[in-house]
DNA sequence: GGTCTTGTTGATCGAATGATCACCAGCCCC
DNA sequence: GGGGCTGGTGATCATTCGATCAACAAGACC
């Protein structure tokens, strides 16, 4: 009748991923500031098993970044934006496209704004990551397109990023209702910010 | 030659602005979690003494919200931004001008997403209280300047919006370098908005 | 200058939190 | 099927947190 709790042992690299991915949702949620009881409630463990598993609070921090953050840029982007074989809009609605499902979801945006508040390096990094690795080349390709008929500043480039992004904080930090499909507004952000580009 | 800590009478109403204002400071850097302790020390006052001003924590949380959101929507920029003796694009950098002026300070950014974190009601209050008051009679101008040319979605205005705001994200979230003075940008991001309307 | 009001403090309480440790029990292996 | 390795637990500790309260003292008033 009652719900009896099973002790089920698992291997040590299991147990560890399902606290991880219980440590990505729960702290989404609450933030680094929400108590391990609770998380280890919702892993289905105890509070003491978290500290076989990782030294201490800041350790399983460490692993929820790491778990969030690793992997998120997919190397085939820059590529994408780079092969001049296709419209440049068609690059840039391709990439916002792809980058917006990998990061449009309810842990990423939110732990990214926790560490963010919270002063983390990893978040200023991952920036100064993003902007090396894609939004300069972006620019660089509208330069190329452009021919000297427009100069855009890296300003303009992260106002179209901002732009797409601020969909993402609407509806995950401020729960605010968003058009559930993205893909006319980014066609329509990047439209705008090629404008200049139009006879 | 110690530091002599001269214990000073205060008028109630000045000692709480005094631990209001050092509340909105401590709470924007630290987040809501913040011991009152810290927050006692850095108001000069004794961790008791705030219980004598407010009944709870959340109460005085909740004067930082009120200290930190009213006033914030200046009345005459609804006016502002429906005086058609001036061009639209003129009204609009004015209007965010103003509206970046008001509300990029490292207080008001962070509290802001803080509470957007946290779930606090107020927040998308302020959001859909902004929307009604202001992005939507923005469309309405650019409605009737349009005069059937075009007919913009609420969410290109949103993303003129988002896009100006990620600025201030930037910088006081995510501790980014960003141009000291916005209103190039603005200037910019507002011209791209309104490029539908050039003939 | 004495007295009374009340703004302010130091001490303290109970609850909650991160972290530890002795001990228990599931599962593999012979 | 019975040891034994080790994943897992319950109890507990030290600290920190929000909150309370009796007692103190600064300043106004006569």
């Amino acid at each position: 009748m009652e719900g009896s709790i099973i002790r089920r042992r698992l291997d040590p690299a299991a147990r560890r991923e399902e606290i991880i991915h219980a440590a990505v949702a729960y702290f989404a949620e609450v933030g680094f500031g929400g108590p391990t009881r609770e998380l280890a409630q919702r892993a289905g463990v105890t509070q003491a098993l978290l500290y076989k598993y990782f030294a201490n609070k800041a350790e399983l921090r460490e692993a929820v970044f790491e778990r969030v953050y690793l992997g998120r840029i997919a190397p085939h982007w820059l590529a994408g934006l780079r092969d001049r074989s296709l419209p440049l809009h068609q690059r840039l609605c391709r990439f916002y496209g792809e980058y917006t499902q990998a990061i449009f979801t309810y842990e990423w945006m939110r732990i990214f704004m926790w560490a963010g508040l919270d002063g983390d390096a990893l978040n200023r990094r991952y920036l100064e990551h993003l902007n090396g690795l894609l939004l300069t080349p972006m620019r660089g390709e509208v330069l190329a397109e452009a021919a000297g008929r427009w100069v855009p500043e890296m300003e303009d480039v992260w106002n179209l990023h901002g732009g797409i992004i601020y969909l993402g904080i609407r509806r995950f930090i401020y729960h605010l209702p968003v058009p559930e499909d993205v893909t006319p507004v980014i066609e329509a952000a990047v439209g705008r910010f090629l404008a200049p580009l139009r006879p």
